[in-house]
DNA sequence: CGATGTCTTGATCGATATCAACGCTCGTGG
DNA sequence: CCACGAGCGTTGATATCGATCAAGACATCG
């Protein structure tokens, strides 16, 4: 049975970026995909590695992260079914970073060499492939000027605006939303501590920013927490495909 | 007079990434550049602009910015002669960042459409661009490890390795080098403060890491640099290009 | 039912920000 | 040619945000 659905998503999500022929579409879904069900904290892909097959996330969510040389972890991103996992190493052989389980899920996977000979085809893939890319490469830079310039409280509003933001443009339930992170990973999302993280969520809550049951959360008015944040969805690149 | 040696350091920079094809390069020379002096903190690019041209950086030195709500500065990489400066609005419309020179020097521009037309001519051209630009992306990933995860000793050191890296794989001399940014540029890029970057800097100094005078900076040791900064050159990707 | 992971709370510490002031250098205009 | 001012680097004193350390509450799962 064809993974029909997961690479729906994977296209709804190219589409954000640029429009694809529907022969484009057509031998998106008629890639040799793989799927595979992954379990919570599994590594899908790690530091290093020079992967002979690239994949995209079917169901659950994913983080990027990269280590330093003393231990501590970085999260770079957070990835929503939909979203294309480790793409970059189609056009960089070394994996500069790891990609790991947030949540059990499912990841399909095709063999780069599969991949290339589409992009040598239908040019036009390529393109939008590149853009989404390109896309993620903009959220990087958000994210330095989250963790550089912008206190605690900032951040994690930031943050939170963020995963709102995309879990709805890859048509994700956002009214009541399941944070699928635990309060240890928005920490080493924002670069703070677990700890100071749990004492900002309570005070994000308790100025009506949030609310909270659990990791349900529920946004009571954008305003009040895009005010917070200082958020402006541009970086996004939601709506401007060349 | 064509712009030709500006035009050779980009074409090296490419070529950091992937093989081009003689074909490629005298596509890539013939290219309708336009050569424009700028001074020291003028802006090539706005945030939130739609251009119509794209550069490359030709001589001197620049940085790409963002701005918090705010009004809090973050630079979010140096570029140095031969690197494109705002090619992803090839692929996205609109700028996410800013670009402004850091120090006098010229760019080299081309209107979007010739050099997508180039694309669809030579696609080994759209790759090896491509390549660039995700090479960039990974360095935006180790920015966020930099500002999220290292303390301020560490950050400056590792921002130092990866300029003196990364200028000297674009043939600048690197013995003795003048360091292009003032301590507030420092600071920006580190998500510290001037004052704090000053302390550092010193402190760096002191125990012989760097040699200074005024801002030439000299490197006694690279491994006690690089030992302090956690330092691994991988994350430039200047060495494997698919 | 115990073990483990996650969230929560309090007390204290420390790294970096903030505020303030001074000196040097260099470019510019009188 | 000199005087001046702006920009940059430097230094000291103090304040603060978030880290660290420690421990308990709760839920889930084997």
């Amino acid at each position: 049975m064809m993974p029909q659905n997961g690479i729906s998503r994977f296209i709804g999500r190219l589409q954000l970026h640029g429009r694809l022929s529907p022969q484009s579409i057509e031998a998106i879904r008629a890639l040799p995909w793989r799927l595979i069900k992954r379990t919570k904290l599994s590594y899908v892909l790690r530091e290093g590695d020079i992967p002979q097959e690239v994949s995209i996330l079917v169901a659950g969510f994913a983080q990027r992260q990269k280590h330093t040389s003393d231990g501590t972890r970085q999260i770079v991103s957070f990835s929503f079914p939909g979203d294309p996992l480790d793409f970059d190493c189609l056009f960089l052989n070394e994996a500069d970073f790891s990609v790991q389980m947030s949540t059990n899920g499912t990841i399909a996977c095709v063999r780069t060499e599969a991949v290339n000979a589409l992009l040598d085809k239908q040019p036009e893939v390529g393109r939008v492939i590149t853009t989404a890319l390109l896309a993620d490469a903009a959220v990087s830079r958000e994210w330095v000027v989250n963790t550089g310039r912008r206190d605690a409280r900032q951040r994690l509003a930031h943050l939170l605006c963020e995963v709102l933001v995309r879990a709805k443009a890859q048509q994700i339930e956002t009214d009541v939303f399941e944070l699928p992170f635990t309060q240890e990973q928005l920490a080493d999302a924002t670069g703070l501590t677990p700890v100071h993280v749990n004492r900002v969520l309570r005070q994000l809550t308790g100025e009506g920013a949030i609310s909270r049951n659990g990791r349900f959360i529920t946004v009571p008015s954008w305003d009040v927490l895009e005010e917070i944040a200082g958020f402006d969805d541009r970086f996004l690149h939601l709506h401007d495909a060349r």
